[in-house]
RNA sequence: GGCCCGUUCGUCUAGGGGUUAGGACGCCAGGUUUUCAUCCUGGUAGCAGGGGUUCAAAUCCCCUACGGGCUACCA
């Protein structure tokens, strides 16, 4: 037994790396995540990142997917150097223009006798499945001299078949003689296949088109694709891609099998079913069936910020080999490698996201956020100008997981109409209104209605009167938001301004008052 | 069933022969704060099990268990 051994000699100096998606649906964030760290990997080595479409499939192809993928990319910031849309020396970029060059390689394989033609129909095989169960039953050395291929049948008998136009599809044939297929795993390290338990896998569809094997190998050929970055699931093929090289006579790339994105709870994978049941989207934005009309959602419109959805991918499954967690995409360009990639499955945990979400929002203050959420802001029509969107993010930015929660928050643009019964029961005295009265003639003689004013004012009115702040302050608080949480009440009143804030106080007293009255 | 990959707090992870096994999320408690939140401090909780090897094992080896993936004319 004879080890066959590829070991990784590139030199780093020409990195070019493929996030190669199939277009049968949304991308989800396990997807993400392989681009991602595809990526990364370009721009830590001064590469380039291509997008290629494996639309191969025609049953499974989905409209519109092509152009979500390429879209949620963009959103993430994951614009690839060559592609459909972008372009490229390497092109076309979508498996379905690039049908002569697999048929050339099939007709290469088929001249050397690497692999055979086979009339096998779909039905007859499914039968000789269903006859050996429980076993297994594989198409592979043992069985192939017994069924309808090229290997066993006549030439004649094959020319014939041929000529009645009979379908056919075309085999890898597996080498007879036992060997382990042992390759370098950039992630896992040494692993190792003996090829006797592989099968004789389909090269080419009875429609002409290449099975995934094949079209991968072929294009990451001509493509030049220095390493091959994508999910656990491929790894058992991988000695069938690393004996399909050598039967080419072409170096294969370094292999990289990234660990998959786990369900938050439960067994398996994640799946985009989770999310329903989690409260939490799985693809990166929203996603209509084209067929159903059914909606998926997306972090995009669930409020999460690009970067903090990227960053929380990033760190399911790679980390630095420090302490750090945050990281914006051309930091973490700087220090991805590929051997601080976790080997194991990581679970998906939905609070950690909204965590990354949160420190990504306070980061570094309002300033960054004052356009986007006088854009969200306008569209609901709130009258916000870029000033008060300052003051809002001043008051609100450390009370909330995303900047829609700002513009959701009601009683920061309208006077509150409800006011928490519970709080009014338990703060709301006999003699709260009077106080309330006569801070409010206070305030309404202020000529200067900052903050700091506010404050001073209020400060003075309780000493004078001998209270207490909560007697007070909460009061005030329930009258002019109907909550008991919130920012600081001398910011809210100087945003409010003093017209708005004494009307507030005037018809927040009497909602309280009627409520008490019922009680 | 077969093949392959994996297994450190509930979760994400650092640590790869000698560590009080570190951090983060969550949770709990305390502090700061007019409230809430932020922030700070502290706490909770882990090397899957069994055999080896070694003066010494979370770390190396083997077995078992468990988890995951693949096993299509899907990718």
């Amino acid at each position: 037994m004879r080890a066959l051994r590829a070991l990784p000699l590139r030199p780093m100096n020409d990195v070019r790396v493929r996030f190669a998606p199939s277009p049968t649906g949304p991308l989800h964030m396990g997807g993400v995540r392989t681009a991602l760290y595809n990526w990364l990997f370009a721009r830590a080595h001064g590469g380039t990142f291509i997008l290629r479409i494996e639309d191969t499939d025609q049953g499974r192809f989905v409209e519109g997917a092509e152009a979500y993928i390429e879209e949620a990319l963009a959103w993430c910031g994951l614009t690839p150097d060559e592609g459909v849309q972008a372009g490229g020396d390497c092109g076309p970029y979508r498996q379905s223009e690039r049908t002569a060059l697999y048929q050339d390689a099939v007709q290469t394989l088929l001249d050397q006798g690497l692999a055979y033609e086979a009339f096998d129909t779909p039905e007859e095989l499914n039968a000789l499945r269903k006859a050996a169960e429980p076993d297994v039953w594989q198409y592979d050395a043992s069985t192939r001299g017994g069924l309808r291929n090229s290997l066993a049948l006549g030439a004649d008998e094959v020319a014939q078949l041929k000529a009645d136009g009979a379908p056919f599809v075309v085999r890898f044939k597996t080498p007879e003689a036992d060997e382990a297929v042992v390759f370098e795993d950039a992630i896992r390290g040494e692993v190792s296949f003996q090829t006797a338990v592989l099968d004789d896998k389909v090269l080419m569809k009875a429609d002409g088109l290449p099975t995934y094997h094949l079209a991968n190998v072929v294009d990451d050929h001509h493509m030049r694709i220095s390493h091959v970055i994508r999910g656990e699931e491929w790894l058992p093929s991988a000695p069938l891609h690393v004996l399909l090289y050598r039967a080419f006579g072409w170096d294969h790339p370094v292999f990289a099998h990234l660990p998959l994105i786990l369900k938050p709870t439960g067994n398996g994978k994640l799946s985009k079913r989770d999310g329903d049941a989690g409260g939490f989207p799985v693809f990166p934005t929203n996603w209509t069936d084209p067929k159903s009309g059914d909606t998926w959602p997306g972090y995009r419109e669930q409020g999460y910020a690009p970067e903090a959805f990227v960053n929380m991918l990033l760190m399911l499954g790679w980390n630095p080999g420090d302490e750090r967690e945050l990281f914006s995409a051309e930091e973490a360009a700087e220090e991805f490698s590929l051997d601080r990639v976790v080997k194991s499955g990581a679970r998906f945990n939905p609070d950690k996201a909204k965590w990354f979400q949160e420190q990504h929002l306070r980061g570094s203050g309002s300033a960054p956020h004052v356009a986007a959420l006088h854009k969200l802001a306008s569209e609901k029509g709130l009258g916000w100008d870029e000033d008060a969107c300052t003051q809002v993010l001043d008051m609100m930015l450390e009370r909330v997981t995303f900047l829609h929660d700002i513009v959701d928050t009601a009683w920061l643009h309208a006077a509150p109409t409800d006011f928490n019964a519970k709080l009014v029961k338990k703060k709301w005295k006999d003699q709260t209104s009077g106080y309330l009265e006569d801070l409010a003639s206070e305030l309404a003689a202020l000529e200067d209605f900052s903050s700091e004013a506010v404050e001073t004012r209020f400060k003075a009115f309780l000493e004078a009167k001998e209270l207490g702040f909560g007697q007070v302050l909460l009061p005030f608080r329930i009258a002019l938001t109907g909550e008991g949480g919130g920012p600081s009440m001398f910011d809210f009143a100087a945003f409010l301004g003093q017209e708005a804030t004494l009307q507030r106080l005037r018809d927040g007293m009497a909602a309280v008052e009627e409520m008490r009255n019922h009680d």
